[in-house]
RNA sequence: GCGAAAUUGGUGAAGUGGUUAACACGCCGGAUUGUGGCUCCGGUAUGCAUGAGUUCGAUCCUCAUAUUUCGCCCCA
């Protein structure tokens, strides 16, 4: 048997339901947040990533697909999704579009050669946003809102938001080194792996697994303490304004994200649920203002996040929160002989065209067995088809739930169905289209 | 890249170095000759992850491979 490739999931049944329903809610929601949405290409030059990404971690090297076309041209599948945002931004000069700041968002499939454990594979999904063009703290804290905001629309309450900020290019290196500085004297009291990052990534001791209780991690320095004035201020205006959005947070110095290009403002949220995993970051992001330079555009600022939609749909199930998908169909047509099968066949259609959603009997079962599929598929609905009556332009129609029974004209049927089955409802904001609050407390816990 | 555990039908699972691998659920059919969900009866073939080895004989023991799970590294 050919199985899946490591590390990859086929998604069907309920759980594609689930995932579904959070792309509209994504959709629904950056229609409001009015986003635009960007598809980029799965795989690109493999250049663009090694440019960005910057050469403190060994992410390129090791940890993305990468392959040489027929062409002798060497692409890499996507690990992520800003570096594909950022090169068609330059590429379509959206820095000369009339609206700007340029606010786009994506949500697709990223590669990462890893090894799987809970909540990391090597095929995810990613729901992003990046922000190009403007640099105002309002920017940080609407970006950082989204994932908050959908993580609560979603019903998910155990989480957690962490922010820091890293500051200019020029606090940042300066605190590099002097983190440097306060651990080479300590190195051997630091786990192996920490005395690795040391000149590597030593952003990243700060939350090491091993060393976290260690007195000396505590005690380091941290990057608040090296922001210049301007880059404090700005931090100081960004906690204002999520303070003004309601969402709470904290201040958490630990917080490095790992790649060079990130500055000022980093966040990432964790799901906090009991028995998620040591994966348990849904999403983060941070303000990179000078990639767009980097890939060879026009000096940009930007900010995005993403979220990976697998820890997403885990940590609903952790919650054990249950999402409102709509199950069942319309109707369900039974027929027993060949006469009411072609009636079945033209009604099933007739039907569909008209918004219903219908199913008939496809393997031959007898009734007994069709009246179980219908109950299977929680059909609305039973029309039981009957040659004699058919001759008369009749037909049974039967409410699945009351089992009341009625002998309707068949030129009245789409009628009588709009009469007895309420429209879809389309995707609402909120619940039962209520008006939604998301501030503390607010919320339906008594419900 | 490193370490540990797991893998039995459509599903949940029990079990053994030796003719037909339990039980349950599900599904299909019948009792009920065109109105079901309960009950009873019958059916559900080739199925013990894959490959090699040990053995008279392997689903069981050994090794390898694959996949899954958990942790480390890394985390975009």
């Amino acid at each position: 048997m050919i199985t899946k490739p490591k590390g990859c999931h086929d998604i069907y049944g309920a759980e594609a339901k689930k995932w579904q329903y959070v792309n509209q809610l994504i959709d629904a929601l950056m229609e409001k947040y009015n986003y635009q949405y960007i598809r980029t290409p799965i795989f690109e030059s493999t250049d663009l990533f090694h440019r960005g990404v910057g050469s403190t971690s060994d992410i390129v090297t090791k940890e993305t697909y990468d392959f040489v076309d027929r062409g002798d041209r060497k692409m890499t599948l996507r690990p992520e999704g800003t570096a594909g945002v950022v090169r068609s931004y330059i590429e379509n000069k959206m820095y000369g579009d009339a609206t700007q700041p340029v606010k786009l968002y994506y949500n697709g499939t990223m590669y990462r050669y890893e090894r799987p454990q809970a909540g990391r594979d090597r095929e995810l999904t990613q729901f992003g946003v990046e922000v190009l063009g403007g640099d105002d703290p309002i920017i940080d804290a609407e970006v950082i809102s989204i994932p908050v905001n959908i993580y609560k629309m979603l019903g998910l309450k155990q989480i957690k938001v962490n922010i820091n900020s890293l500051g200019d290019m020029e606090s940042r290196k300066a605190y590099r080194e002097a983190l440097i500085k306060y651990f080479e004297p300590h190195i051997h009291e630091l786990c192996e792996d920490c005395q690795e990052r040391l000149q590597k990534n030593p952003l990243r001791i700060l939350d090491c697994k091993v060393d976290c209780d260690n007195e000396i991690i505590k005690n380091a320095p941290t990057t608040l303490e090296y922001l210049n004035q301007e880059s404090k201020e700005r931090f100081d205006k960004v906690i204002e304004y999520l303070g003004a959005l309601g969402i709470e947070h904290e201040v958490n110095p630990k917080i490095v994200r790992g790649l060079d290009y990130y500055c000022h403002t980093v966040f990432e949220i964790e799901a906090k649920v009991e028995g998620f995993g040591s994966q348990n970051v849904l999403g983060g992001g941070g303000r990179y203002d000078g990639l767009t330079e980097e890939l060879g555009g026009p000096k940009t600022p930007g900010i995005g996040f993403a979220t990976g939609l697998g820890r997403v749909i885990l940590a609903l199930e952790k919650e054990e929160i249950k999402l409102p998908i709509k199950e069942g169909i319309d109707v369900f047509i039974l027929y027993v002989n060949e006469d009411e099968k072609l009636n079945a066949m033209y009604l099933a259609q007739e039907l569909r065209m008209n918004g219903f959603s219908v199913e008939t009997e496809y393997l031959g079962r007898g009734l007994k067995g069709q009246f179980k599929q219908a109950d299977r598929l929680k059909s609305k609905y039973l029309l039981i088809l009957n040659s004699e009556e058919l001759k008369d332009n009749i037909v049974t129609i039967k409410n699945n739930k009351t089992k009341e029974e009625e002998k309707i004209d068949l030129d009245y049927l789409i009628y009588y169905l709009d009469e007895h089955i309420e429209e879809d409802e389309p995707f609402h904001l909120g619940h039962e289209g209520e008006e939604v609050h998301l501030e503390e407390g607010e919320d339906d816990e008594e419900d």
